[in-house]
RNA sequence: GGGAUCUUAGCUCAGCUGGGAGAGCAUCUGCCUUACAAGCAGAGGGUCACAGGUUCGAGCCCUGUAGGUCCCACCA
């Protein structure tokens, strides 16, 4: 059966094919080898409950750009895959499918819970990864992972153990930020400032034994039922007298000290604070400088508990409305202002969170970030873009204590057990047998799990078998570069890097390449509230895979945000048709012919000036892969399969095709036209692995080509001087150059193609007659020309010739008849207008002593031989202008 | 309050270490030329936000201003 390309891209038609050949031929496979050099990309986990987005695709689809460069460069590429268990996301997810069916996770209880989850995780965990699969993305499956797999576990065990025998994890009351809907503590980084317009209540308690008030104000009345102390600053001589002394807080019959503190600022309010340790970060601190008690006022559901006298059972914004409405009845409310201030609110669910004071365990972060901070300092880890780098530091100087013990059930279970006897804790990767103390032999484990992050910084490491020492972990560890969106630096990119100092002694990848947001076509973020999220799937199914990925890449710079509009896609589809159909042209014309590698005498000026020219694209790709500068590559590629390879080439050597009486010549055309259209396939293939891998097998199976069984496995091409030919790149320029001369005139002039032109070049200089003379069967093809003459002087030119001035030649048409003079003298001032300028700009330039003394001596030549140029040109020009005119 | 970033053609954006402003889309003109109308050829369109400065030379470096976006931050 024939396997010619069908007449129109159809991405459809193919995509799914290939994948599974790729799958089945283990391509994706990489085994650990000693010959060859490794290249490792961990690949971010997605959630088991995440759908796919295009921050997905976009992740994914530069790690593929960049795995399969360098599979193709000869390295031994893994990208690792796997997935996250997302404890907080999944845990909801399973809660509200029980609601569902009318249970609670209580009444299940905690061993049937994670048997639902498990269960849940089976059933649609994988959906993401198939999703992917979409994308046509390189990475080893057979290598998957997830975090809270055997081995993940086993790490996670073992780290928190080295941690806790090392004293950098400890369990400790502090106080901490609560989510009362989730019921469970989450870190700092979890929680998100939310501006949201509120009031600040102007509140006063009675200083006891006078006849005085003191006045404050606050954004969180209610929390007033735990105040412990009333502060002031030290200086402040308004309040001077009252330090020392207490006051009565309403409702509680508790006398409160005023205490002066520092914190205090004079100017803000009345300078006065009210203190309520349980549930504030700065009071917290205040209460431990003045040992306050901590009184904590509320349930884990946010709601007033005993602590909080007859408000018992309100929920906290109840217990707000009723306290200012008694304190007004009281007449120690003072007013009501409008005030905007940030709120924090846990970032899944997006309540409002409460500071408490609960017992937790927390990772001691001082130490431990020391390394993570000097490691992009001195530069052994590149952020790119390098801006990144500040937002780094902001993190590594400011980094507190990480909370990392979690109230939910689906997670790595913390390894602490409890003797049932005497209490004492025991870290340890398994529960004990004995209790060290007591002798008892009864224990129980803590009942919280970790923070989903605990185990994704491990990620690295994990998934390549730490703790084991595996050959895989020896090969290759540390990883080459983590690709991953700049909103995670915080919650992912640090704790990778301090875990894989701390555990591995060694970065965990050499190099974090960040990228933006994809946002929508109005520049909104993408989001489920908006509804203005565009399903990768349904684009790929319109467009096809290659289209979206192109469009995903090109345009945009590292690390900026993005947006995304279906023009775009549209334009990248059309970039795969394009290639596609240069292909099927070049394959119909290689049917049925043996082609072979020609000497270089054979290869004609354009065959020397296109693969000089694919020649120079593969330098300039390589190196801005190399650089992650994956948008310019694509650029570049673009370029020239489109303008120098479709537009030009392919048009200039029709001719040579379509004559097969020179068979030499045709020879050459064809091989240059296969090679160059190999090279840009390759060049292509880590955009757009779909339609490249069809197009190569298809010219492998088609033709004498025999290139590798697939594009992914094939060699990626590299600069050769053997390639570069300078005379003959330069000659094609002077060609193309008169051609869009020629074009220009013809179309301003409305000049149908039927009406062929006598066309006479003039030029002194004789290599460039030369080069001419070799072209000139190009302006017949290329702009309707016969009968090209090349020469040094006019004669046989007409004084009402049509003139074309060009940098090294003048060409006359005589389409004098077409032209109206008035017009054609119109078209000759406009050039000399335009010559003008640039005469004016390169004589200032030339006339300027300092530029002349100070700039590089290359540049003063170029700019002279520009100018003498430009004068050669302007007296053509005028020279034309003054015939016309007479 | 601190920091980052953006402001370039009607729209969306490139523009690498400073040396004559680019692409795609849109617009206009002419073409169904046997690879491709998802195409071909041509054209118009920019005081590179503003004001200074450094430099022989600035879209690019520095300072400031205005506007937008984002991140961080315990002013109740």
């Amino acid at each position: 059966m024939s396997k010619e390309l069908a007449k129109n891209y159809d991405p459809k038609a193919m995509e799914d094919r290939i994948y599974q050949k790729w799958i089945s031929n283990k391509y994706f496979h990489a085994e650990v080898d000693k010959k060859k050099k490794p290249f490792t990309i961990v690949m971010p986990p997605p959630n088991i409950t995440g759908k796919l987005h295009m921050g997905h695709a976009l992740d994914n689809t530069m790690q593929d750009i960049l795995t399969r460069f360098k599979r193709m460069q000869g390295y031994n590429a893994l990208w690792q895959p796997g997935t996250d268990h997302a404890s907080i996301a999944t845990e909801v997810k399973i809660i509200n499918k029980l609601k569902e069916e009318g249970i609670s996770k209580e009444d299940l209880g905690r061993e049937k819970f994670l048997e639902r989850a498990w269960d849940w995780k089976k059933e649609y965990g994988g959906i993401i990864t198939s999703q992917l699969k979409k994308l046509g993305i390189s990475c080893d499956w057979d290598r998957e992972r997830f975090t809270m797999d055997e081995g993940c576990n086993e790490a996670v065990k073992e780290v928190f153990v080295r941690l806790y025998d090392k004293g950098l994890i400890y369990k400790g009351h502090k106080i901490i930020n609560w989510c009362p809907v989730c019921k469970t503590s989450i870190s700092d980084a979890e929680v998100e400032y939310e501006s949201q317009a509120s009031h600040l209540w102007h509140i006063k308690y009675k200083v006891v034994g006078t006849d005085r008030y003191i006045e404050f104000a606050t954004t969180r009345p209610e929390t007033m039922l735990g105040d412990t102390a009333v502060a002031v600053n030290p200086e402040d001589d308004r309040y001077k007298d009252l330090i020392g002394k207490t006051c009565e807080l309403p409702f509680m019959n508790r006398e409160i000290p005023i205490v002066a503190d520092e914190y205090v600022d004079m100017e803000f309010g009345t300078g006065v604070v009210k203190i309520t340790p349980a549930h504030d970060p700065n009071d917290f601190e205040v209460g431990k400088r003045h040992d306050l008690p901590v009184i904590n006022i509320m349930n884990d559901d946010a709601t007033i508990n005993e602590n909080g006298g007859k408000f018992k059972g309100m929920d906290r914004m109840e217990a707000r409305k009723q306290i200012v409405k008694e304190l007004d009845e009281m007449g120690l409310l003072v007013r009501i202002e409008d005030y905007t201030h940030e709120v924090g609110t846990h970032d899944r669910c997006h309540t409002t969170v409460e500071p408490l004071v609960k017992q937790q365990w927390f990772v001691k972060m001082d130490e431990l970030i020391k390394p993570a901070a000097e490691a992009v300092k001195n530069g052994d880890i590149k952020l790119i873009p390098e801006r990144m780098d500040k937002t780094y530091y902001n993190w590594t100087d400011n980094i507190r204590d990480w909370c990392i013990s979690r109230q939910l059930w689906w997670g790595h279970r913390i390894p602490a057990y409890y003797c049932d006897e005497c209490g004492e804790t025991v870290v340890a990767k398994e529960m004990p047998e004995v209790c060290p103390k007591c002798g008892c032999k009864h224990f129980h484990q803590d009942e919280d799990t970790l923070d989903t992050w605990f185990s994704s910084a491990l990620w690295p490491f994990s998934t390549l078998g730490w703790p084991n020492k595996t050959p895989e972990l020896d090969y290759f560890y540390p990883t080459d570069v983590l690709v991953t969106g700049y909103d995670i630096i915080f919650f992912w990119v640090i704790r990778m890097i301090f875990s894989g100092y701390e555990q591995m002694g060694e970065k965990p990848f050499k190099t974090v390449l960040f990228h933006g947001l994809v946002r929508d076509e109005k520049g909104r973020k993408m989001s489920k509230s908006l509804g203005n999220g565009i399903d990768p799937l349904d684009v790929i199914d319109k467009y096809g895979s290659d289209a979206l990925r192109f469009t995903l890449i090109t345009g945009n710079a590292p690390g900026n945000d993005m947006r995304f509009s279906y023009d775009r896609v549209e334009a990248s589809r059309n970039f795969a048709n394009k290639i596609w159909n240069a292909s099927r042209f070049i394959m119909m014309n290689l049917e049925g012919k043996t082609v072979t590698k020609p000497s270089v005498n054979e290869l004609e000026d354009v065959d020397k000036w296109i693969l000089s020219k694919c020649n120079d694209v593969v330098k300039e790709v390589t190196d801005a892969l190399e650089k992650f500068e994956l948008g310019i590559a694509a650029s570049k590629i673009y370029d020239f399969v489109w303008d120098s390879l479709c537009d030009w080439y392919i048009e200039m050597v029709k001719p040579r095709l379509y004559n097969s009486d020179d068979a030499k010549s045709q020879n050459a055309a064809l091989w240059t036209l296969e090679n160059v259209l190999i090279d840009a396939l390759k060049m292509l293939h880590p955009y757009m692995p779909f339609v490249t891998e069809e197009i190569y097998c298809t010219l492998k199976e088609e033709t004498e080509f025999n290139g590798a069984e697939s594009i992914m496995i094939a060699d990626w091409p590299i600069y050769t001087d053997e390639r570069h030919f300078e005379r003959e790149a330069y000659d094609l320029e002077l060609i193309k150059e008169a051609v869009k001369g020629i074009r220009n005139v013809r179309s301003q002039m409305n000049v149908a193609p039927s009406r062929k032109a006598d066309v006479i070049v003039v030029s002194e200089k004789e290599e460039v007659r030369a080069a001419f003379e070799r072209g000139s069967l190009f302006f017949g093809a290329l702009s309707y020309a016969e009968n090209v003459k090349v020469q040094s002087d006019k004669s046989g030119v007409n004084d009402d010739d049509v003139s074309v001035v060009t940098s090294q030649a003048t060409i006359y048409i005589p389409f004098s008849e077409l032209v109206d003079i008035s017009e054609e003298i119109a078209r000759l001032e406009k050039e000399q207008k335009r010559l003008a300028g640039e005469l004016k700009r390169s004589h200032a330039m030339l006339a300027n002593e300092k530029f002349l003394a100070k700039a590089p001596e290359a540049k003063v030549a170029e700019e002279k031989e520009k100018l003498a140029n430009y004068e050669k040109m302007m007296q053509e020009v005028e020279g034309r202008l003054q015939q016309l005119k007479k």
